[in-house]
DNA sequence: TCATTATTCACCCTTTTGGGTGAATAATAA
DNA sequence: TTATTATTCACCCAAAAGGGTGAATAATGA
């Protein structure tokens, strides 16, 4: 499908959310920047799989990464949010319209019946 | 991680959205209702496979089925989108947050030095 | 009743995901 | 130099995703 850069984008970052515990390590840096040992404490899970889903988070565009000596230090990106926010306020837009342009039916409808 | 029915219910959300097919059946189905067909013509994929995206926006409650004689019509449901809009604002929230938190420390720092 | 139309169901197949383990790399500390 | 610490890399594995095909079901039209 569509296949364009744009849609990809918002594929990667929607899919980068959509899975609770990236979620929660959003959440983490959305108050400070952390190690990758920082993020994965909270977890049961490995600190690999927690790397893993760091990458996933990188390749989104919402964590980025800096090295200070051997700590990876992650920071929280919210720009590629705007365009989930964009992307949903798109389709209430157009749902709106078409409630609107139903109700405008239903008046005209009335209108005819008087 | 985390398996309260709010975090499931964004996963199933977030997940049903981060694809560009779901995406331009939704953006479709904003416009007016539609029936399974009308939703399958734009693709090149078979009706099958665009039923089982079907099944996954409504799992997420973002569509809704009624039947009509054989025609299944399809309706929009925006509501688990708020869910989606709150889950960012909220993020975005102690991002601006922890920004301003480190803006005063600085300012801090800086009145210091004086 | 019979053919057609609208959809799903039951499978099949390949790729991706999410998790794990153990070895490699790189910086720091002793 | 040698341990220790922080992280990734290279694999392995099971489950889910996304696509396909052909048969079933259900309503409609002739």
């Amino acid at each position: 499908m569509k296949a364009n850069s744009l849609s990809r984008s918002l594929d990667s970052t929607l899919h980068a959310i959509a899975d609770p515990t990236r979620r929660a390590i959003l959440r983490r840096l959305a108050r400070s920047e952390a190690r990758v040992t920082d993020l994965a404490a909270p977890f049961r899970i490995s600190l690999n799989s927690v790397s893993k889903h760091i990458r996933t988070l990188e390749r989104a565009k919402l964590v980025e990464r800096r090295k200070v000596g051997r700590e990876h230090i992650l920071r929280f990106r919210p720009e590629p949010l705007h365009r989930v926010q964009e992307w949903i306020m798109k389709q209430q837009e157009f749902w709106r319209a078409s409630l609107e342009a139903l109700d405008g039916l239903l008046n005209q409808a009335n209108d005819m019946e008087e």
